[in-house]
DNA sequence: TAGATTGTTAATCGATTAACAATC
DNA sequence: TAGATTGTTAATCGATTAACAATC
């Protein structure tokens, strides 16, 4: 069979975790259908966008019927890399190091934080949850030695690039970047940046553009 | 003088907080000038999207000298709203919830935690790092009295969207989402997701499909 | 059959890039 | 003055929305 030219723009990638989301929700309710205006709906989305979305990854809806939800939940987990088991190291053991080792969401996402860095004296050789804490200069011994492919890094900024450097230097191909710094990566290793300071001045504009507008709650 | 019509669009609004970054990082090693060349190299953008940014907030620039540097940091942080105090409440304090409590890079964008909520038992009574973490059950009269306008939400998926409720029935008009599940809220109250599978799935995608593609070590 | 709903084409809207006159 | 660099206009590109024939 021919191979179905799949093109997915980065928007909408970025909208297919929230479709998964809404439909592992109805597949746990039991639901085996669901309509293109029903998924709009719970998103606050347009149904034209849906339909559009989901016909671009497959065909797996049916005139008349709506779309079937086992079949197209399966195909977002393909979509979606789900289906992937992925093996990081975790660089950065502070707070939220430690918080992202600890979140139970990641299991289901397939990934698996196999070692954690840090390069505080005072941590290294701790352990957290019964993991060891390691030095960060044997990154590129155990990186190299199981093949990781992803780094996680919840470091300071200060020291950011630097293990991004020794990390691909190792082998990993992708990094999330925790750290509110621009990485330089060679070409072939992706970065995604979780901003978490993006988010909060998206909101705090709000905050202060609702105050010279008119009180929210007299609608 | 005339106000200045300022149109943000949602995808520049996004990449403000990079520019901020970047500015501040040169402002920290004394430099005054930068022109839209050397910020869009740094962040590997094209130079004249940044003058196209940086001209809809106002004229910074000078021909044939660039950009002044503390002012443009000045009306970033103006326009992103890092100006003001932000008060928030967090509710769910599991591991994510205290990481953001701790979390020292809120101070500088002005967000400041005053109140922890939990809905179990055995974690409300207890302290993080000297704050009481109360019931939810005391949500509405704290938020009421202290006239706060932002709640971060860091509970499991199942209790979120009544949290939400809670809190806009008691006044926040923003609301700092975690839990990967969409919320629905009135007009005039802002929802920013923070979705974390979002970012893993991204990176997920890159693993596999790099996996079916040429090695990239062999460039 | 009649009603519902998809997948897709065409129309609209918005965002990015290229080019350059104006300015330092 | 000559070289550098902005702010902005015009051209391109991409994404969203509307509309509807095809299908169940």
């Amino acid at each position: 069979m021919p191979e179905r030219e799949v093109r997915i723009s980065r928007a909408m990638l970025a909208r297919l975790p929230f479709y998964y989301r809404t439909l592992a929700a109805r597949a746990r309710a039991g639901n085996t259908k669901i309509s293109s205006a029903q998924l709009a709906a719970s998103l606050s989305m347009d149904s034209a966008q849906v339909r559009r979305d989901l016909s671009s990854i497959g065909e797996f809806g049916r005139p008349g019927i709506g779309y079937n939800v086992p079949e197209l939940l399966e195909a977002l987990e393909e979509m979606l890399g789900l289906r992937n088991r992925t093996e990081a190291v975790l660089v950065g053991v502070g707070r939220l190091g430690a918080a992202l080792f600890g979140y139970p969401g990641f299991e289901a996402y397939g990934l698996r934080i196999v070692s954690l860095f840090d390069s505080d004296p005072e941590r290294i050789g701790a352990e957290l949850d019964g993991a060891l804490i390691r030095s960060v200069s044997e990154i590129p011994h155990v990186v190299r030695r199981l093949s990781i492919q992803m780094g996680i890094i919840t470091t300071p900024p200060t020291s950011a690039q630097e293990i991004a450097d020794m990390l691909v230097e190792a082998g990993v191909i992708a990094i999330w970047n925790f750290a509110p710094v621009s990485l330089s990566v060679p070409p072939g290793v992706m970065v995604r940046d979780e901003d978490l300071a993006a988010g909060l001045s998206y909101l705090s504009r709000h905050l202060t553009g609702t105050m010279h507008a008119a009180r929210p709650e007299q609608e």
